[in-house]
RNA sequence: GGGCGAAUAGCUCAGCUGGUCAGAGCAUCCGGUUUACACCCGGAAGGUCGGGGGUUCGAGCCCCUCUUCGCCCA
């Protein structure tokens, strides 16, 4: 084999590598999932489905490598990687921008146009509506532009996915699944719909979960409001309470206090009025009524807050409901309101937003007299729906939900247990998703009252006089799926029958978005579609994803799967940290701060950007700073510079070793078997780490050998290598078997520059060669690294001496003496020429035995230069 | 208020079950045009390991407590 055949530049770079082996990996399917391996040999893993129409910053190309390095290295292992990659475009924030993008809106009301072209002007305050159709339409266009994008990224950066197995959040296969999975939630009973308090956003119109909600501070005021019960002797007695939403007094069901509360004590059992309506209240006790907090007496209406549900729940109390899902008081005036003054009142109020009502109220409980002093303002904490600005109403509706251990003790417990079967990386992040769960009151809603979204395959059959019957609907069989059932109609009728008395309606809601991602495992996997790969893939190897979403996708994830297979979905979950920004805040694209991926790919390279996301330990969050890109740029510099040194022709100024050399019989120097012998260890450390998915110590230890061996162990031997006899042959074969073992400890790091390398010597890919075994790789003898390490020593303090004298390192030593134990000296003696000829040590050294001495102590002095 | 995590050189972080554990890289400073590499090389300086107690022959490392920061949940 001739070094014409495969060949190393003269002057090797780094630009241009991501283009190349990119296309070549593509080309020769270097990362296929071959299927035909047994579930003992294969590696799945459960890939976040980035959100398409978000934009990508450092922090996923971060968290998208530590699953990339964990694929790289099973796949070394000998591991066939199922790695997929799935796209993220179902749900709200496709709508958003997809609003935007194109300045248009959905309205359901509207017929399909076909052919419809978007404003060629779009005008997001003046967004033209159109049909759910067109809409859809829109959404499926703009997000398969969004999604080329984000995988050209994604191949750049060097992610070894099986890019044939793609699947998007919103794709045919994801429907079937989600459908099918919620049939059969519904058949076990385990998913139900109710009609009962939810939490709404008044701005999309739609239900929210509990486990998107955010507490935020928001500005609001007590009012400190009288209501009106009989005295002791029939004179009118005061009641006061606090509260900083006035506007629903019309609302009110109960006043509330503890029931140990002695200021109340005597009310309780009785009834009041409500200011301005006069309507009449009933005074009750309850544990979660704090005394200290305003009067210690509250106000429960329908409904302010999630303890007003909880008490309308306990104490069995009315529903008073006069805020309508627009977020607006309802048109008509309450039954439950019959004071003529009262009725004029809420007349006024009708319609009006809750902050309008709010005014209105408080000028007429001024006016009446019945507020007491000045609002006081405060800081409330309220809910709001994550991507919200509007605290959020509670308002009853009929939604659909699935049991997630909120209404049930035994299922939570369950689900707890699931967690305990998972291997956690890091092991804390586990109590997490344990204290989420213990902390559940309610079940999973899952219905949304949106567009772009997977519809229920639900029907409803209307009544003689047009009104659905919800208790009883027609559920879509399981082999018609996917199912649109606003265009289809359900078995046993005909399209005409839709919306007619005797007829049916569609269920006009799509499921969260979490309930497909949920199912993602299934997704895959080919939940019964594919039989075979279900059966080689599933439960996964691991579920990789940021630690922001336990409580939403992790947690999910397992509700789905331990309903319907009664197992885990994966074995291992890997939480990746976030990147912050150098102040330590998170990284958001309001702030400003985010940081594109684009550019740092561009200005350092892949591999660099890569080297700096492996620096960041699982879980734990990381501060970007651009100046470390630089030190991976380096490194991967380092090993184009030291991997052409040796391998590179004697004309090229290189040793000219080459895959000939890879022979561990001609190893026979005392220093060249000292670093294959620390090397071995390198390689445990190294193993050990990545089966702990800890990349980042595995690269540490890895990287620290690699500068130690070009700048120790190389610079050594280096005028040895170029001899041609049994010494030159050592050191040739020493670099090219610790070279070998390198660039494959290094490959899942820097996959572009270690392939480059192999490719000049060896066959085939780098990814998919073996891992390296000290068994078969290193076969040389044992001998104490102390000789590398004696020989490291004595060339330091050399040029320590060259350097404090402020003369070339090229300067001869004229005097050379070095103190040590004997048994120091001695390891230090097998390496003395190589030590000599690197330190250009022209005189003969003393060497003085001194037993008394701690490591080595050295006298150099460099000759004067002419 | 509860849970989890963090606090080690100017910066980013290693320091595993207490005994060469006071380290690395970056930045800084000094020096070197060295036929692998100026996208380089060598060298130096830098910290009473957040504060206070305790356990121990011995504590960044274990216990208690306080302070600060981050995340999650109330």
């Amino acid at each position: 084999m001739t070094s014409e055949t495969f060949g190393v530049p003269e002057k090797p770079v780094l630009e241009g590598l991501e283009a190349t082996w990119s296309a070549r990996w593509a080309e020769q399917g270097t990362y296929a999932f071959d299927r035909s391996r047994s579930r003992e040999e294969i590696f799945s893993i459960d890939t976040p489905p980035p959100t398409v129409s978000g934009s990508l910053h450092v922090g996923h190309v971060f968290s998208y490598t530590h699953t990339d390095l964990i694929a790289r290295y099973q796949r070394m292992r000998g591991k066939e990687v199922f790695y997929p990659m799935g796209w993220d475009d179902n749900g709200l924030p496709t709508e958003r921008r997809v609003q935007n993008f194109f300045g248009v809106r959905c309205d359901p009301t509207l017929p399909y146009e076909a052919g419809y072209t978007p404003p060629a002007e779009p005008d997001a305050k003046r967004q033209v509506p159109i049909s759910r159709r067109n809409f859809i339409e829109l959404c499926n266009q703009l997000v398969e532009e969004d999604e080329k994008v984000f995988e050209q990224l994604w191949r750049t950066l060097g992610l070894s996915v099986d890019w044939s197995q793609q699947y998007t959040t919103i794709g045919d296969e994801s429907q079937v699944v989600s459908q099918r999975a919620f049939l059969r939630n519904v058949a076990r009973g385990e998913a139900y719909q109710q009609d009962a308090p939810t939490l709404w956003d008044v701005t999309y119109q739609t239900a929210v979960a509990q486990a998107e909600l955010e507490a935020r501070e928001y500005p609001g005021a007590y009012h400190r409001v009288a209501f009106h019960g009989p005295g002791a002797d029939g004179e009118a007695a005061q009641v006061f309470i606090e509260t900083t939403r006035p506007e629903l007094i019309g609302a009110c069901v109960a006043l509330i206090a503890h029931p140990d509360d002695e200021r109340y004590q005597p009310l309780f059992g009785t009834t009041v009025t409500s200011p301005l309506f006069g309507v009449e209240i009933p005074v009750v006790a309850h544990t979660a009524a704090e005394p200290d907090k305003g009067s210690g007496i509250v106000m429960c209406c329908t409904f302010g807050d999630l303890t007003d549900v909880i008490w309308w729940r306990e104490l069995q109390l009315a529903n008073r409901t006069i805020i309508g899902r627009d977020g607006r008081i309802l048109p008509d005036v309450p039954k439950w309101i019959t004071e003529p003054s009262g009725v004029e009142l809420y007349a006024t109020l009708a319609g009006k937003t809750t902050f309008t009502a709010r005014e209105l109220m408080v000028a007429a409980l001024k006016e009446s007299g019945d507020l007491d002093g000045d609002p006081k303002p405060t800081q409330r904490m309220a809910n709001f729906y994550e991507r919200g600005d509007k605290p959020l109403e509670i308002v009853s509706t009929r939604q659909w939900y699935i049991a997630n251990g909120g209404r049930s003790a035994d299922l939570r417990a369950e689900l707890i247990a699931r967690g305990d079967e998972i291997e956690w990386v890091p092991t804390y992040m586990q109590s997490r998703l344990t204290n989420w769960i213990g902390g559940l009151n309610g079940d999973w809603l899952v219905s949304r009252q949106r567009f772009f979204g997977i519809p229920f395959p639900v029907w409803y059959r209307l009544d003689a006089a047009g009104e659905p019957v919800y208790d009883d609907p027609i559920l879509a069989d399981e082999a018609s799926l996917p199912v649109d059932p606003a265009s289809q109609a359900p078995p046993g009728f005909d399209d005409s029958q839709r919306g007619e008395p005797g007829g049916f309606m569609a269920d006009p809601d799509v499921l969260d978005t979490w309930a497909t991602s949920s199912l993602s495992p299934q997704i895959v996997c080919g939940w019964e579609r594919d039989p075979e790969l279900f059966a080689k893939t599933f439960p996964m190897d691991l579920r990789p994803q940021g630690h922001d979403i336990i409580r939403t996708w992790l947690f999910s994830t397992i509700v789905r799967s331990h309903l319907e297979h009664g197992s885990v979905p994966w074995t291992h979950t890997a939480l990746s940290g976030f990147v912050v920004d150098p102040d330590r805040k998170k990284m958001s694209k309001s702030k400003g701060n985010v940081v594109v991926p684009d550019e740092i790919l561009t200005s350092y390279g892949a591999d660099a950007v890569r080297w700096r996301a492996a620096g960041a330990r699982p879980g734990a969050d990381s501060p970007f700073d651009e100046a470390q890109m630089k030190v991976g740029r380096r490194l991967a510099m380092k090993v184009l510079n030291a991997s052409k040194f040796v391998l590179a022709p004697e004309e090229q100024y290189g040793l000219g070793a080459d895959a000939a050399h890879l022979d561990a019989s001609l190893v026979t120097e005392p220093i060249d078997l000292a670093m294959l012998t620390r090397l071995r260890g390198v390689v445990d450390e190294a193993t050990v780490a990545f089966d702990a998915y800890d990349y980042a110590a595995a690269l540490e230890v890895t990287e620290k050998f690699f500068w130690d061996f070009c700048d120790d162990y190389l610079e050594l031997v280096k005028e040895r290598a170029r001899r041609d006899d049994a010494g030159g042959a050592s050191a040739k074969s020493a670099f090219v078997l610790a070279l070998s073992v390198q660039l494959r400890l290094l490959a899942p790091f820097l996959p572009y520059v270690t392939e480059e390398v192999w490719s000049w010597w060896q066959e085939g890919s780098i990814h998919r060669a073996a891992w390296p075994v000290n068994a078969t790789d290193l076969t040389t003898p044992e001998q104490d690294p102390g000789v590398l390490a004696a020989a490291a020593r004595v060339l330091a303090d050399i040029r320590g001496a060259k350097s404090v004298a402020k003369v070339s390192q090229k300067t001869e030593i004229g005097t050379l003496t070095v103190t040590a134990t004997a048994d120091a000296l001695k390891l230090l003696a097998l390496a003395f020429d190589d030590v000599r000829a690197a330190g250009r040590v022209t005189a003969t050294p003393t060497l003085t035995p001194d037993e008394s001495t701690d490591g080595f102590a050295v006298e150099a002095v460099p000759l004067p230069t002419s």
